[in-house]
DNA sequence: CTTACTGATGCAAATGTGTTGCAAAATGAA
DNA sequence: TTCATTTTGCAACACATTTGCATCAGTAAG
């Protein structure tokens, strides 16, 4: 695992730190996007490391490509590594009572996102987050 | 235009202070989403207002859905406020270069937003941002 | 008119998130 | 080793937004 990290690292012309593998690794293991605060405060359990560093090596991070930075629809950017690079139909769900930001892939987005890709703009990324109430916070209403 | 704003806010359940119409009427006008700053500014050069006034009358704005608030790609929020009401085919272009927010209203958008409505999914909202260079900077560069 | 209540506003201070400058440590090349 | 470059930690900063609290405005009851 560490070595998959390490070479995915390199291969986008980073060298491969222990602080940015534990940061990349973080990121690959959670199913959900997560805040730099929650990425450090993960990473800072086993290895203490700075804050700076963290918000550091994500900016890294997205600049290479390695993972996408999102709008959670409050205050912080969020972070997501997906196996399958973008255009993939991808897009993030964001509860508006519990506040958790889910990952969402499926047919119906890729379509979107075509839709959107054709417009007359030159469009680097492409960011859809999708508003309402949780499947978990229905059933507990 | 002043008793027309007004009447929006009480068909809202909000009283229609001049505060709250000062601000509506500063998103009503302009053409491009508007952070909390700007409208702060632009209201507050006729108008002595508070800041944090500001800010809260955006937030029961956004609440009542009169306006929505969209995230801009960086560090604050855009509030924006649209004649028709959702879903109508409408999204937000962020340029890398100048910063510059446009909303953008076109066919292709009304077809994602619907596709987007599709999932099974309680979805309240729909916040679309394409990110990539705007007509403007491609020509200058 | 006065009192009491409610909602709206102003002001100062605090919070949260992210950034910068700089020095020390780690890494790598000569 | 020595020197240069990269990475990290630390402290301080910057900015947008929020909170607590006092005051003000409007309104209904006495």
């Amino acid at each position: 695992m560490l070595d998959t990290t390490s070479r995915m690292l390199e291969e986008n012309g980073l060298n491969p730190t222990l602080n940015r593998i534990w940061v990349l690794e973080v990121l690959q293991n959670s199913s959900q996007p997560l805040s730099a605060k929650e990425v450090f405060e993960t990473v800072n359990t086993k290895h203490r490391l700075n804050r700076v560093t963290v918000y550091r090596i994500l900016d890294l991070l997205a600049d290479t490509g390695l993972v996408s930075r999102i709008s959670s629809g409050e205050r912080s950017y969020l972070y997501c590594f997906h196996q399958t690079p973008a255009p993939c139909g991808h897009c993030h769900f964001h509860c508006l009572r519990c506040g958790e930001v889910l990952c969402i892939e499926n047919e119906a987005i890729y379509q979107s996102e075509q839709a959107l890709r054709s417009l007359p703009l030159k469009i680097q990324g492409i960011d859809i987050r999708l508003d309402g109430i949780c499947p978990d916070c229905q059933t507990k209403a």
